[in-house]
DNA sequence: GGGATAATTAGAAAATTATCTAAATATCAA
DNA sequence: TTGATATTTAGATAATTTTCTAATTATCCC
């Protein structure tokens, strides 16, 4: 986890999606997979890329698996964005 | 220009990179490439993302061209990421 | 146990991206 | 005009990414 992968993962507009129908509260790999047209093993992937960004965890409960937003990683995205403002000064 | 391409633009660590060296105003290509060992025609491609992607603006003057930094784009990609916290919500 | 369902992992093909070298464009200055 | 400097564009290659199909793992229920 860092910036590197959760930007890389936020680069992806299916992830992005993903996300958004997270909004509003935790889904299983099939009902976020309803939503599109690629394969599972596809959203599969995608799910596995969101999670090892931070911006997503997952919590298996019998035959399925929820995942849902991690709101503490976007923070971190949304400061480093902020950091970009401050002008003249040199802080990290 | 859209949250496509700019998303993909900060995906990049040389680009958020060259983002964080502006952030204290506006620089020629030269100096830019000056802190990176890849050549100046890579840096000029990344150079070229981040202005399709509205992250920064071109300025040429003689023989330089002064890139800066455009907050507005940022501003609508902390926008977007804002709105993935209102919850249950179905605002857009 | 055996079959059905939920999801992932493995491996491969196709598309995209980052980077390089070489060549082109534009400006400045003698 | 000629040469030097700043930067981009063109074209190629290597690395990464997206997506698929097929196979695997785990759980539930009869």
């Amino acid at each position: 986890m860092g910036f590197q992968e959760t930007f890389k993962a936020l680069g992806d507009p299916t992830r992005r999606e993903i996300l958004h129908i997270l909004r509003d509260g935790a889904k299983t790999a099939g009902e976020i997979g309803s939503h599109f047209s690629m394969t599972g093993a596809t959203v599969s992937h995608h799910l596995s890329v969101l999670r090892e960004a931070g911006l997503i965890t997952d919590d298996k409960r019998g035959k399925y698996i929820y995942y849902e937003l991690n709101l503490s990683v976007l923070d971190e995205i949304t400061g480093w964005l902020a950091g970009l403002r401050g002008g003249k000064g040199d802080e990290k």
